[in-house]
DNA sequence: TCGATTGACTTCAAGCGTGAAGTCAAAGAT
DNA sequence: ATCTTTGACTTCACGCTTGAAGTCAATCGA
């Protein structure tokens, strides 16, 4: 069903796409289903990681004593704290992090990097940006970035919007 | 680990993101993990499908005698042949959409729509417009929606060439 | 002080995607 | 005519995400 058809019914009427509006949603649809595998396929192949594993790793390395509140963590990954417990709880099997209650708070989780952990990142983000380059921003110009940047900041949305 | 460290080492230099880049990616990275859960909650909710599914229906609906090939209908859904397979697979269960050999060539597989398959993807489409527009389209401006198309355009990759 | 409420986080069963392995039709070579 | 090769597609085991259900710490009200 083409999404510029007719009204289908509904209480107030459907606004369909027009040319434009179709044009740049398809583009949008096709770079959500498409890039992440062109980024996860180097990372899987050369760190065994995934793009999210990738993201959650280098987000702690980042953060003061690389530790960060799972829920911070959650947010700054753009996933789910179910989604990241479980990844966490993965590294954890590798060795690569430990969780531990925040002092200051007993109802916070604590995610910290183990020496392990810090050197997987530190070996998988030259592969991470390498195809970050190949598959986005090299392709792009001044132009088109600043427009991602913008779009990306009217688009946003923050977990809590989604709870 | 951040994008924009120093080098760690690989036989030509890595060339770390500079902030205009790390700006950009981060918000692509955003839209890429964000986006298609807002679109996905309410066409699961209230029509039993995901996005992925919905776009099959969708091209599928939009094609002559409502029937594409099988390769061809993965190449416009975004999505792998074995993915679509398996997606089929349920259509068919569901009394969706039938597959047969493709007449004019046995090496093709034909998927088609049955009326109960048209009939859910007509009553989908209003809602996953909504979402759209909600989503993304309502929240942006022309310009915007110029950039999208464009930089979908040029980081666009054919199925063929992730072979 | 104590019970109720709220929010952070974990767990795990169910469902889905991936990709290697396999099947099959058509094309090409001999 | 027959065998090999190629490409389309299917299958299915494995691993991952989801989200409901549950646990636990801190806060609030009586």
């Amino acid at each position: 069903m083409s999404t510029t058809a007719n009204d289908q019914g509904r209480d107030e009427p459907v606004r369909w796409l027009d040319p434009a509006e179709k044009e740049a949603w398809t583009g949008l649809v096709s770079l959500v289903y498409l890039l992440p595998e062109r980024l996860e396929a180097p990372l899987q192949r050369e760190c065994g990681m995934s793009l999210f594993e990738y993201l959650v790793l280098s987000h702690v390395s980042e953060a003061p004593e690389r530790r960060l509140r799972m829920s911070e963590l959650a947010f700054l990954a753009n996933g789910s704290l179910s989604r990241l417990s479980n990844v966490v709880k993965r590294f954890e099997r590798r060795g690569w992090m430990e969780r531990s209650p925040d002092p200051a708070d007993g109802r916070y989780t604590l995610a910290a990097l183990t020496g392990d952990g810090y050197a997987a990142v530190v070996a998988a983000a030259p592969v991470h940006v390498r195809a970050v380059r190949e598959a986005a921003l090299d392709r792009l110009d001044a132009e088109d970035r600043a427009a991602l940047a913008r779009v990306a900041e009217k688009l946003r949305v923050r977990p809590v919007d989604l709870a």
